[in-house]
DNA sequence: CGTTTAATTGAGGAAAGTCAAGTGAAGTGG
DNA sequence: CCACTTCACTTGACTTTCCTCAATTAAACG
């Protein structure tokens, strides 16, 4: 596979959908190879190890980035919960929007990052003056925006299953846009991360996971790994179908639901 | 007080800050007036009775929208808890983004609305010639995105009490922004669509409100009416720091908490 | 191979959800 | 203008779910 070594080799890139086209699904570059040359000009390439943090809350804003590869996560100190994770940021994902000069959470490496980093001012003047660019950070945050809108609605669920499987379906359909295909869910990040960004506890994560498994709706090759074997079933979850209580799982594939009878 | 009339009469405008500036807190009007003359050329103005649906969740987006006057909810059938609601929407905030060609919520109308309706047509070519304008949906963008940020993190709270300081905080920032003065916070949404915002029972709701006032922390003037009156004990909240127990409550304004002592 | 970190499991309690009834306010028609 | 209907909100009793705390097991790392 090339793919890592073409987008290092071209620039900046950037991928999402034209929130008013009547397109494919498919999320597709939005720079042209001439825009990903010139914003190649005015970054420099810049590297994180596994846990280090790219920059803090309140910060000043001095530059955003665009990962090449590696994941990263976006959060935020709630005194609530320690820490919420507001996103995961993966290969081609922007980040660096602030608010009055300063960085408005702060992001960590999740595993280890190589990114470009653009100076504002630079990519300021390069906005103005190419609307291509425009409207490609324009289709960019569209596509951020409906992602923290579902991130909202999954935290608005009331039952765990419900929550992690949307979880997964979110991770997929990322990994389906990034063209890394579907058959095993990639997690790069551990259960607390998991659990600061569906809004419940790291035992309620696991336990839910646990039960996830024990109904035969996911399988999991390890720790990073997931994957769904009861579509059907996975699909009633995370559209808010609420499952038989766990009473019945022992009389699982078929078996009478009713022992004593 | 002439501030209506001057939205109305100089064409579509859309309030929000510069992402990267170095600015000021206040919103300020995106677009210049010969951008606002431009987009009124191709905009009509639409009018939404209460209760009305502006448009459903999977219609064709044949047009964007941007309110004059009135308030929206931009709303999503749950299969959890009836309905989510994702944003609440107001004069100068635009809406009707599109995945594939299709709208992403459904928005229905929560007080009269005004609005201007534009074609996406007529919007994507006027885009593609105005970078200024293509710089105003940015802001706009960067501004929608950090408010669902927000949301997110409200959601992801667990206590019903913070939920609620939280939600008063956005909504009086909000009006804030709009030039609207903070004396009281007005409401225009049923407990209701609040509970659907914040994600909680309509109960809980209820419940919490009245456990605000009765520990003195808001006031209500009516059902559309907040004042909040204990800022400290709010921004302690809102900030997380739960509160004692309502058995204490009796005892209050600095009486004895240990009755039996 | 031991040490550290991450994940799991259990028991008990608190918070919010649900169901059901009651109160209050807004709007309608006589 | 007032009785009446309706809708919105409140309150209570009970149940469920998840959180908290604590202990245990499993996996990574040097």
């Amino acid at each position: 596979m090339t793919k890592v070594v073409s987008i290092v080799g071209r620039g900046p890139a950037v991928r999402g959908v034209d929130p008013w086209g009547i397109s494919t699904g498919r999320m597709k570059q939005l720079l042209s190879d001439e825009e990903r040359a010139r914003l190649a000009a005015i970054a420099s390439i810049v590297r994180f190890k596994k846990g280090a943090e790219i920059y803090h809350e309140g910060d000043r804003a001095n530059a955003v980035f665009n990962i090449i590869s590696g994941v990263a996560k976006a959060c935020k100190a709630s005194p609530d919960n320690g820490e919420h994770i507001m996103a995961f940021l993966f290969p081609e994902d922007l980040f660096g929007l602030s608010e009055e000069g300063k960085y408005v959470n702060s992001v960590k490496v999740v595993t280890p990052v190589t990114a470009y980093q653009i100076p504002v001012s630079a990519l300021r003047s390069q906005l103005s003056m190419d609307a291509g660019l425009e409207f490609g950070v324009i289709c960019k945050l569209s596509h951020e925006l409906r992602q923290a809108q579902r991130h909202a609605f999954l935290l608005a669920r009331r039952q765990a299953l419900a929550k992690l499987a949307m979880f997964f379906e979110m991770l997929e359909q990322l990994q389906v846009a990034r063209g890394e295909g579907a058959a095993e869910i990639y997690m790069p990040m551990n259960r607390s991360d998991i659990s600061e960004y569906v809004g419940m506890s790291l035992e309620a994560v696991s336990r839910a996971f646990r039960s996830l498994i024990k109904r035969r709706i996911i399988e999991t090759r390890n720790r990073w790994h997931v994957k769904i074997i009861d579509r059907d079933t996975f699909a009633k979850l995370s559209a808010g179908i609420s499952l038989p209580s766990p009473a019945n799982l022992r009389a699982q594939s078929g078996g009478n639901q009713f022992p004593g009878s």
